[in-house]
DNA sequence: TGTACATCAGTGAACGCGCGTTCACTGATGTAC
DNA sequence: TGTACATCAGTGAACGCGCGTTCACTGATGTAC
């Protein structure tokens, strides 16, 4: 049954992709090893060949789901044709199609919450998440960085996580929209 | 065994208050009912008595929660001596006393992510209370409101609520509170 | 006001279930000669 | 390059445990006369 290790690494890393996806869409906790193994197409018993514990897992799972968001923040400002590309951020951030994406949104909106109850290494890949975050948007608002470029970027990340976190708990739909879009014109003015 | 209806009443308010401070600290999923009603002096058979379900305690424990945090932003505000009150509730939200304190502190920034998962019921008790922390900010910010005033309001909120839930997963505690710093200077400066 | 009975808050044991984790086993892969 | 053996990815059963929920029972409280 050995497999290559070729295969191996895709099978590790096909577990933290789906553990990540899991995770953000229902909650760490409420996300059983079961659910993650056999949707990675696994029995739940390989999972310790690859993961010390459920807790590392956790970690990896959030460190690469904020690698990716971070990735297409990066992507969508470059592509921006007009202006510096932050606001190309904030409309793709901060938009119903965000707010509907959980298992594939940013992990500090999706599991925000649970991740401040993580472990160290946990909590260590949220916190450079968040600052890779930062970086993206303070690059964008001024090629020319100074302190109070960083500064303005951690005001709008704050406020776009908290955006999206709200946007999702509010049960009237037209209600959340407009939270996401009272706070888009804010950033847009920043 | 049969107790008062006055008794029964204060056990079931009991059992809301520890349920919303453990809701918090440790999370909705990681928090069993065992736990609740041991530490509400009771045993755990007992629930049913008061309770439909883990569900029915989750929103009313929701609602107890956001309702004490408008009560206590409220409070900051109209003892407030200088300016018009919303300096004094951003003073008081986002800090590292409200940071610390997150089995007392706001529910949307304790449990944000959680509740996006909860049922109609907790969700419709956590957009109110969202609804009820933004009249609060808005009634600060201009005593004659105005649209804008509510769509102010709603982004200032929105990244208080985004800087608490940031500033708790930060594994460094500096990097935590001058993430707090930089969101309530510029909260300050709206 | 006093008595007889119904109600029901709280207890503690039990339910089925899924959790994270461990382990003996399998057989294909990797390694050493 | 070919063979012999060690490694180890994945399986499936099992572990103890705590989960949410149910229930028979208890005895003090509430109600009806």
């Amino acid at each position: 049954m050995r497999k290559s290790r070729i295969e191996t690494a895709e099978t590790r890393q096909r577990i933290i992709d789906v553990a990540a996806r899991k995770f953000r869409l229902n909650g760490i906790s409420a996300t059983g090893l079961t659910d993650v193994m056999s949707e990675a197409g696994l029995t739940h018993g390989g999972f310790y060949r690859h993961f010390k514990s459920k807790d590392q897992l956790v970690a990896e799972a959030c460190a690469a789901a904020t690698t990716n968001i971070v990735a297409v923040l990066e992507k969508v400002a470059s592509e921006s044709e007009d202006g510096d590309g932050f606001q190309a951020i904030v409309e793709r951030y901060v938009s119903t199609i965000h707010r509907d994406d959980v298992a594939g949104g940013c992990p500090l909106a999706g599991m925000g919450s649970e991740l401040a109850h993580g472990d160290e290494n946990t909590r260590a890949a949220a916190s450079h998440g968040f600052r890779e975050l930062v970086e993206v948007v303070a690059k964008r608002l001024d090629p020319q960085r100074s302190d109070s470029t960083e500064s303005t970027a951690v005001f709008a990340v704050a406020a776009m996580i908290g955006a999206i976190t709200i946007s999702r708990i509010m049960t009237d739909s037209d209600a959340s929209a407009s939270v996401l879009n009272h706070v888009k014109q804010h950033l847009d003015a920043i």
